[in-house]
Formats: structure tokens, sequence, C-alpha cells
DNA sequence: AAACTTACTTGACAAAAGGCAAGAAAATAA
DNA sequence: TTATTTTCTTGCCTTTTGTCAAGTAAGTTT
């Protein structure tokens, strides 16, 4: 049996509560494997994970009206995945999320996390700082697009998460910035 | 005494719960009149509001690293207003909530959310409701900035929310939507 | 009303980024 | 290994946006 040692510490790290508790919240996750290149989410599917991110890189990304893939986030280890709009109000997915690298974890239903949410007041504190802890990254997000330049964005990425810049390929880190790939494999040049 | 019928229909249009339900939420917040250009919530103070805006319109703006006013987001009447890192984390702003217009609505503390939260299974709902509904709008604006040219996002601007494109001087709505204010003059010249 | 401040527009030029296409490099399949 | 596909780089030129500065318009204060 597997103690989930590193979900305790990140849900310790996040919401303040008791290791008990902690132990607990981890206990109800059950243990999911993803391949290189497979997906926790298609298209059209309505989410049904809530997931716990232990070790590997994710992207979530869509279509645009042009068809093309557009990558809007990347998920690195230590953290919580999911698609929230799918997820949270039961609708289909305009939404894929791949694994980057192989990826190993620990996810819940929706059903299973509602059923946390009204029961246990340790998992709601918790399940509302992982919905602010992400706006928070989202509006920050938002922010940087404004008033960074593209080699800026670039730059933070690079400090923020560097393994997404080793692992992903330059057209899934150039939507994701908002520029082409012609315009970021020049920003590379310059270090 | 107000009946706050309009709260009580923004929190059944948000989430699926009793009328009864939703008249109990909406009693335990409290009436509160902001003149035009007063301020919610001031840089360096602990935002303690969680705001329904019944009418009027206000905007969230911080100073970016020359000192220049960033709008980071505009707030029309019928929502809930909230500077989300302060409110929930309990640290100090960095942004400023100002009233564009004379604004009108109820509001609660972070303390009243709280026991709310826990202690009344449908304000649970309702709280989520909204921080989803929150991050959903955070995450296309950021899709917007990235897959939207600047003509694109003034146009929807107008469309969506087109009491801030009539009220807000034209320098808010600039920084708002990432661009300078000559370039948005020169955009607004082709309608 | 006059003075003053703030908001907005416009022109000239510079900088940033995009579109397109060719070709090199790397990864994957046969 | 060779062939094929995908990824990445680069050049040339266009479009978009920014910077700066001047000038007009509108709003506020005295």
């Amino acid at each position: 049996m597997n103690n989930k040692e590193s979900l305790v510490n990140f849900i310790l790290s996040v919401v303040e509560i008791s290791k008990d508790d902690a132990q607990e919240i981890a206990n109800s996750f059950h243990s999911i494997e993803i391949k290189e290149k497979d997906f926790l989410l298609k298209k059209n599917q309505i989410s049904d994970d809530y997931l716990y991110l232990e070790s590997g890189l994710m992207r979530i990304y869509l279509h645009d009206l042009e068809g093309e893939e557009i990558t809007i986030d990347f998920f690195t280890e230590n953290n919580i995945v999911f698609e929230i709009t799918s997820f949270f109000n039961r609708v289909r997915s305009e939404a894929y999320i791949q694994a980057i690298t192989k990826c190993a974890g620990f996810r819940i239903s929706y059903e299973e996390l509602n059923t946390l949410f009204h029961h246990k007041p340790a998992f709601r504190d918790f399940g509302r700082a992982i919905l602010v802890k992400e706006f928070i990254a989202s509006q920050q997000r938002n922010y940087g697009m404004i008033n960074r330049t593209s080699k800026e964005r670039y730059q933070n990425l690079l400090i923020t998460k560097p393994q997404i810049v080793k692992y992903a390929p330059l057209k899934y880190i150039a939507s994701y910035l908002g520029v082409t790939d012609s315009t970021l494999s020049r920003l590379r040049k310059n270090f």
C-alpha cells in the first residue's frame, strides 16, 4: 500500500490542517499512471479527474477557429491538474489534457470530491485553497501576457518551469507564450 | 428592510439550490454604497469585502514597475467583486478596487463568508460556483489575449461590457486590453 | 469666464512580431 | 541504414504596435 507521502506534504503546503487530516484526504485519492503522449482528457468527454501530479509533465490544449492547437497551460509535478469547466460544471470538454512525459499521481472523481467537500471540513479548506491558488496563477499569467514582452515571458517560463522548456516542443511553448514558432525560435537565439 | 431580490436571483442563477436557501444566504449580506471614484480596497489593506454589485461599475488596478496604472479587470452589475489574493489569503493587497460610477450592493466579510462556508451546505456550493465562474472568466480572458487581435479584443469588450466602453476613460480600457492609449484611439476610429 | 488639468487624437518614425517559404536538424518509421 | 515525417531555424518582406511629441477637446477648479 502506497502511503502517498508526496501528496500529504503537498496538501500540508497548501492549507493549515493536521497531518492526520492531510493523510486522510490523501488516502481518498487513487493511484494513476499515464504514458507519454496519452490523454487524461479528450475533447467532448466530461472530465472526471481531479489529479495530483506526482511526477511528469502535462499540457492542456485546444483547437482554435483555424484548427490550430493552442497550448493553454502546462502542468508540472507537485501540482493539481484539472480542466475546471468540464470537471466542475459537468459539461463536455473543449480541451485535451495530454502527458508530455510519462506521468504518475493520484486522482479522485467529481463524486468523490463532492462527498469530501461536504463531509470533511479539512478537505473543504484544501479544495478552496487549490481553486484560489490556481485562480491567482491564471490572473498572474494574464498580467504577464499584457505587461511583459515576449522575451520576458520566455525568460519567466525558463525560470519557473525549466522542465517544460527542456521537454516540450517549441510549438507548444510558442502557442502558450502567444507568439509564432518563428518568433520564439528567434527569441531563443538571444538566450 | 431590503429584501435583496436581485441578489437572491443572482444566487439562483449561479447554483441549483432552493429559494429559501438563496434567501437565507442573501440575508447574511449587508447593504453598501460606494461613491464614484471612491475605493472598496486600497493597496496594502487586507481586503475584507466579498461584494455582490447590484448597480454601478468598478475596476481593479495596480501600479506596474514603472508606476503606471494597469487596469486588471472591470466589474459590472450583477457580479461578485473581490480581490482574491488579499481576501482569501489574508495578505496585503497590491491592487486597488475603485468605483467608476456610483455603486450599490451587498457585502460580507471574510469571517462571515467562512462561517457560512463551513455551516451552510448551500453556501458552500454557491461559493465554489463563484470561484469556478470567475476562474473560467480569467482563463477565457487569457485565451483572448493570446488568440485575438487587439481589434477583436476591443470589439469583444464592446459586446460583453458596453457600459465599460461608455463610462470608463480610454486609458483604463487600453491597459486592460493590453495596448497603448494611442493604439486604442486608432482602433476606435474604425468603429 | 479664465485657468488649469486630464483625456483623447494624430503624425512621423522605430521596434516588435507575423507570414511565408526554403532548408537544416532531429526524431521516428520502415 | 535509409526513408519519411516532424521540428526548428532563418531570410525577406509586411503588418501591427509602440514611442514621442504636438495639438485639440473636454472636464474641473477658482
